[in-house]
DNA sequence: ACGTCATTTGACCATCTGGTCAAACCTATA
DNA sequence: TATAGGTTTGACCAGATGGTCAAATGACGT
């Protein structure tokens, strides 16, 4: 009868354990310098058992790249959380500082990804982002002529929302060395971001 | 007498073309995933010839990074082109967006050298890049003194230069594939250029 | 207790990589 | 043309890496 088994618990900890360790090691060596058995003693097992739950690196970090991508769409969907510009647009930056700050690393591995010309998750691009952007555009663009927004094209708009929030992920390190070598603590951040949605919307908002 | 002799054409341009292929290969492998072998293939000669030049990959790879860092400090001196904020910023940004187009490898090459954490260049980061800000920041701190600026934390505004503006070359191939597949052409460009300049400026004028 | 299936692991392997070396090959100057 | 110093290159090496395998161990329903 094939039943769904509620069984598998040792197989769904070591599996998380691994992403989670991969995870850490991608973004800190990219793809290439990661090694198997790195990852493997970073999640506390011999390299063989990681290849008995991952058949190959690549395919460690595909299902490593489909957890970042879930993160994205989930912050991503803030964008619709209003039919007012000024209050989607802030909601949309915020989650996206959250995430950048709650997810550093897959923060970077995504960026990773997308400088090497994202060989992995084209097809994600191609697809899924760009009917999101496309929706997205036209919103900004009814703003635009509701006189909401000044004219601007929205992939600018994207683009820097994107760029400036993932910065405090990919750069939290040069971040930290110019606050005097130590992270932005909570305030700082909050400030931050409190900022960053000030300057963009102040940019945009007609 | 130890005449500084005018000869060294052959090394000089081996040596040029060893560091113009390092670029393009660091630039799509990253560190970790260019091979000294398809470096010296991609600059047209057999591996052993590259390490005659450069005895290490890593030397290599310090090597290039230097030539990055001085084309960043020739586009971060034209912050000082002007007293007036508005105009310093918009040289200072159309700089960075044009290093952005003209040099994407070197751009990419940063960029994934501040994720890994910077490795090869903290020191930069803790002397002169920590220098430069500082000064930088006294300047902004004044414009807003002034009322030319609204208030706004200086690091703020520099990371959203910083990360915008390097987005363009970092995510190329992510915004060729928004661009129905094309990269940006020469007049998209500029268009966007305005447009970053605008919206920042936008958000910080007073 | 038994049998079956999932899990664990040390040993092993082919391949690749950074780097070495010595011999061969220029090129220019005395 | 002899000689010296820079340059080129194929062959080579030690170590690392992704991945395999078979034997051992554990979990668990019957």
């Amino acid at each position: 009868m094939l039943e769904r088994k509620p069984r598998p618990t040792i197989r769904e900890e070591n599996e998380k354990a691994l992403l989670e360790a991969a995870e850490r090691v991608f973004a800190k060596h990219g793809f290439a310098g990661a090694t198997t058995a790195a990852i493997a003693r970073n999640a506390g097992m011999p390299k063989a058992n990681l290849h008995y739950y991952f058949a190959t690196k690549e395919g460690l970090y595909r299902a490593v790249i489909e957890r970042v991508l879930n993160a994205w769409l989930n912050a991503a969907s803030s964008f619709d959380a209003s039919e007012d510009a000024c209050e989607a647009l802030s909601a949309y930056i915020c989650a996206k500082m959250d995430l950048a700050r709650a997810m550093p690393l897959a923060s970077r591995i995504w960026s990773a990804e997308i400088m090497r010309g994202a060989p992995i998750i084209q097809d994600f691009l191609d697809t899924t982002l760009s009917q999101w952007v496309a929706k997205r555009e036209a919103a900004v663009r009814r703003w635009i002529a509701a006189g909401k927004l000044k004219p601007i094209e929205p992939k600018v708009l994207f683009y820097m929302i994107w760029a400036t929030t993932q910065q405090y992920a990919n750069a939290a390190h040069e971040i930290a060395t110019l606050n005097g070598g130590e992270p932005l603590d909570d305030a700082a951040f909050e400030r931050a971001k409190r900022q960053v949605v000030a300057t963009i919307l102040g940019g945009v908002a007609a």
